[in-house]
RNA sequence: CGGAGUGUGGCGCAGCCUGGUAGCGCACUAAGCUGGGGGCUUAGGGGUCGGAGGUUCGAGUCCUCUCACUCCGACCA
C-alpha cells in the first residue's frame, strides 16, 4: 500500500483520553476512532489487524472440528424470557423496541439463540456431538467502558457452543476447546495461561479463563512459577486422541493458576508469583442449565429423552488487538508479531523527488507486492524523521530504507523493528532476502 | 449510580478569575529550499468557543438547565 494513497491518520501527540499504551497507540497509529463511549470505528490499518486475528481464530476453530455459523446481533426477547435470563441479566443488556413495540435486544451473548437453533433440528444422540461457533459483534452496556478496545461496549467476539450426550463427552469437547485456545493464542505470539475461574452469570461448574500477563491487566492473578516454563503451544496433540488430550489437560490443570476471585491463599503452592493479566478467552462447561430450561433434548440409545450437555467458549477478538499491543510495544510504538502485523514490510523512499531514489523504491515495491508480500510504502514527501517515526509507530516488523546516499553505494538499509538492528544490504539482493519463498530455499 | 473533572479549527492546548466580538503549536494548502530519526522560509485556508435559555449596550468569559466525554469506585468477556 502506498502511503500517498492510503487513509492512515497517525497522530504525533497522545490523545488526552487514552490512558494505557494499547489505547494510546491504536489512536496514534490511526487504527481506530472512538464514536461513543466504548464504541469504536475501525480504520483501515486497525481493521487489517482485526481480520488477521479473526482468521487465526477461525482457522483453529475449523481445525478443532467446530462449524462456523453467523447469528444476528439483534435478538427477540422471547428466547431470553424462556431461559429466565431476560430479567436476570440486568442493565448490561441493551434493550430496544421495534416499531411494533416488540421487545428486542442487542445480543450480549448467544446461549439462548444457539440452543434454539440446536433444538430445532437435532433430536437424536446420533447427531451428537455438535460444536457451532460464530464471530459476531456483541454489545454489553458496561457500567464503565475503558481502556479502548480492551473494554468496549461493542466488541467482536468468537463464541461457540458444544452439545454432547454425556458428561464425559462434554468434558472432551471442553478439552478440545482448551487445546484450540492455547494454539490460537500461541499463533498470535501470546502466552495465555489458563486459570481456574468463576463461572459468573453463565453458570456451571467448570471454567477456565485464558489470561495474558501484562502490567496493565485488569485483574490480579496468582500463578505457580512453573507456568513460565510450561508448554502452552499444544503442539503434537491430536484433537482426536482423547487420552493424550486428557493427559495434556490434566498436566496443565495441576499447575496452580487462579484469578483473585478464585485464589485460595491457604492451598496455594509456595513458589507463587502475583501478576496482572488480561483475559482474552473464557471457556465454560455448564451442563444442562440451558438445555433443561429451553427443552433442548435428544433421545439416547435407549429411546430416553435427555437434555444435552453444553459448554460455551469465548474469545475476545477485538480485545486481542489491544492485548497484543500491550504485550508488544516500546516507547516508539507498536511491535507487531509477524502473524498479525498489518504489513510485514515497511518501505521508505527517503527522497521521492530524487529520480534514482524513487525509481529504485518503486521497483522494489512492485517486486515485493507481486511476490505476495504486504508492503506499506512511504512514498510521500514528508521529512525523513517523520517517515521513520511513523513506520516505528505502526509497528511494521521489517523496514527497508531506500535513499540517495545508500544508492550511491548500491545499498539499502534493513531494520528489524523488534530489536532496532540495522544492516546495509545490497539493493540487488534485498528482494531475495525479504521474499520468504526464496528464504526457505536458501535456508 | 456515588465522587472528581473536561468540552474553544483534524490533534494537543491558551484565553475564562478581572465580559469588549478568538489565539498558539502540530497537521493542512501553495511556492521554494531541504532530505539518513517528527527539517526550514514565505504566503494562505479552516473554528462563533458542546447545546439551550438568561443577565448585559456587549458573553468563549457571569448565571441556570441540558448533552457528551474522561478519570476513581462498585460491576464485568
Amino acid at each position: 500500500m502506498r502511503l500517498s494513497q492510503y487513509y492512515l491518520p497517525t497522530l504525533k501527540e497522545d490523545p488526552k483520553e487514552a490512558e494505557i499504551a494499547s489505547h494510546r497507540l491504536m489512536l496514534r497509529a490511526g487504527m481506530i476512532k472512538q464514536t461513543s463511549a466504548g464504541i469504536y470505528a475501525w480504520l483501515p490499518l486497525g481493521l487489517k489487524v482485526l481480520k488477521k486475528i479473526e482468521k487465526i481464530v477461525r482457522d483453529e476453530q475449523d481445525a478443532s472440528g467446530a462449524h462456523e455459523i453467523l447469528m444476528p446481533t439483534i435478538q427477540a426477547a422471547d428466547l431470553w424470557k424462556e431461559s429466565g435470563r431476560y430479567d436476570a441479566y440486568g442493565k448490561e443488556m441493551l434493550r430496544i423496541t421495534d416499531r411494533q413495540d416488540r421487545e428486542m435486544l442487542f445480543g450480549p451473548t448467544n446461549e439462548e439463540m444457539i440452543t434454539d437453533i440446536f433444538r430445532s433440528h437435532i433430536k437424536s444422540y446420533k447427531d451428537l456431538p455438535q460444536n457451532l461457533y460464530h464471530i459476531q459483534w456483541k454489545f454489553r452496556d458496561e457500567i464503565r467502558p475503558r481502556f479502548g478496545v480492551m473494554r468496549g461496549r461493542e466488541f467482536l467476539m468468537k463464541d461457540n457452543y458444544s452439545f454432547d450426550l454425556t458428561y464425559q463427552d462434554a468434558l472432551y469437547s471442553y478439552q478440545k476447546m482448551y487445546l484450540a485456545y492455547l494454539r490460537t493464542f500461541t499463533k498470535m505470539g501470546l502466552r495465555a495461561i489458563p486459570m481456574q475461574a468463576d463461572t459468573g452469570p453463565i453458570g456451571g461448574d467448570l471454567s477456565h479463563e485464558f489470561i495474558v500477563l501484562a502490567d496493565t491487566g485488569e485483574s490480579e492473578v496468582f500463578v505457580d512459577k512453573a507456568w513460565m516454563d510450561a508448554d502452552l503451544t499444544g503442539e503434537g496433540i491430536d484433537y482426536n486422541n482423547r487420552v493424550k488430550l486428557n493427559n495434556y489437560f490434566q498436566t496443565l490443570s495441576s499447575i496452580y493458576a487462579a484469578t483473585d476471585e478464585k485464589h485460595d491463599a491457604e492451598n496455594a503452592p509456595e513458589n507463587l508469583t502475583t501478576a496482572r493479566g488480561i483475559e482474552v478467552g473464557h471457556i465454560f462447561y455448564f451442563g444442562t442449565k440451558y438445555s433443561e430450561a429451553m427443552n433442548a433434548t435428544v433421545q439416547d440409545a435407549n429411546g430416553k429423552v435427555v437434555p444435552v450437555e453444553m459448554g460455551s467458549y469465548g474469545i475476545g477478538v477485538s480485545r486481542l488487538v489491544g492485548a497484543i499491543i500491550e504485550a508488544n510495544h516500546d516507547e516508539n510504538g507498536i511491535i507487531w508479531p509477524e502473524a498479525v502485523a498489518p504489513y510485514s514490510i515497511g518501505l521508505i523512499c527517503m527522497k521521492p523527488s530524487d529520480r534514482a531514489c524513487s525509481e529504485a523504491a518503486n521497483d522494489l515495491y512492485d517486486k515485493l507486492t507481486n511476490a505476495g508480500l504486504e508492503v506499506l510504502y512511504d512514498d510521500t514527501e514528508s521529512g525523513a524523521g517523520a517517515k521513520f517515526a511513523n513506520m516505528d509507530l505502526v509497528g511494521v516488523p521489517w523496514q527497508v530504507v531506500v535513499g540517495p546516499k545508500g544508492l550511491e553505494k548500491g545499498m539499502v538499509e534493513l531494520k528489524k523493528r523488534s530489536t532496532g538492528d540495522k544492516q546495509e544490504v545490497p539493493l540487488d539482493s534485498i528482494f531475495d532476502q525479504l521474499n520468504p519463498s526464496k528464504k526457505k530455499k536458501s535456508a
